[in-house]
DNA sequence: CCGAATTGTTTTAAGCCTAAAATGTTTCCA
DNA sequence: TGGAAACATTTTAGGCTTAAAACAATTCGG
């Protein structure tokens, strides 16, 4: 290679003024392993609930969120807890309200707002399923060390705000 | 604490014959965090994939597996692939043959077998969107070190294969 | 104060996804 | 060889999910 293209090259490293095509084929790999683990412990969780509990996952992550509120959520927070979109959870209150799962109520000092709670039987059962939840997440990471968690804890912590910032820089 | 108690509590670790519940709150917040930067991740290439290419992720995915097999493959193959159900693949199919996307031809030795290949057009587009695809990733992880991202790709294989066993422990 | 943005929710239309049952085909083996 | 088991796919019924539009209530700035 030329010192003239060493230098085209040096420039475009240090400038990004050119496209060259890079390699980003590790983060490809990287996204797909972790792509991979999600779905294989989402698919293994969701059917444990449903043999279990006969319940569906997304019901089961809305009674989570609930039960670290004491005293409700409004359907936004909710939304934006489980990131999920806003007409996405009407229904699923909906569905939980209906079985006597939830409660919800019209806020009184702004009535565009929907409060929503556990009830008595969505706190009860929920805590009995979140019970044996904990321990099948156990059972799905059992090889990993603690040392492993505490690792895997923070490069994911790294990793969601390297995503964080990337989505900002796309819509500011 | 008593030597008494010590030592059934010794046999408990040992052994696990008797129930003590334990705290695997470390666990639920791995698997939590887990599923939030997938969930962030899964959400930003969605969006950018509606935006630029007007295509879903599910189809993106499948024109991914059909462009690593020239080949084709059959139905079964990209459900296990793609982890999803067999239903689902036939619908995902259809719109794709419909739009022009894909090819699907029963197999000759196997009148069961659908056989399924990307068309000419469904390969370009994919590359097309593939490239950009590519470096939506790259920005998506580019806090990363490539120790990081050596690192994430070895814990996350040791979490796969950590709960895969754990699936396989449920159903043998 | 009043209209314009903003905010919170619901509706709509379309597509995705699953589990289970149904259908058609092949293989296996007694 | 005949039928049971296994396999590949489709169908079914129901629920999940999204983006965008519509609707309702509040807030804000002139």
């Amino acid at each position: 290679m030329s010192a003239v293209s060493d230098c085209i090259n040096m420039l475009d490293s240090e400038t990004k003024a050119v496209e060259t095509p890079e390699d980003h084929a590790e983060e490809l790999r990287l996204w797909l392993r972790l792509l991979t683990c999600t779905t294989l412990i989402e698919g293994e969780v969701r059917g444990r609930l449903r043999q279990r509990f006969d319940v569906t996952l997304p019901r089961f992550d809305l009674m989570a969120q609930l039960d670290k509120a004491p005293d409700g959520m409004t359907l936004s927070d909710v939304s934006k807890r489980m990131m999920v979109s806003n007409g996405n959870v009407t229904g699923l209150v909906e569905r939980l309200v209906e079985s006597g799962h939830l409660d919800r109520r019209t806020s009184e000092t702004d009535r565009r707002v929907q409060v929503i709670r556990l009830t008595k039987l969505g706190r009860s059962e929920f805590r009995r399923m979140a019970a044996e939840h904990e321990t099948w997440i156990a059972d799905l990471f059992a090889d990993l060390t603690p040392k492993d968690v505490r690792e895997l804890m923070r490069l994911l912590a790294k990793t969601k705000a390297s995503a964080q910032k990337s989505a900002a820089r796309r819509r500011p």
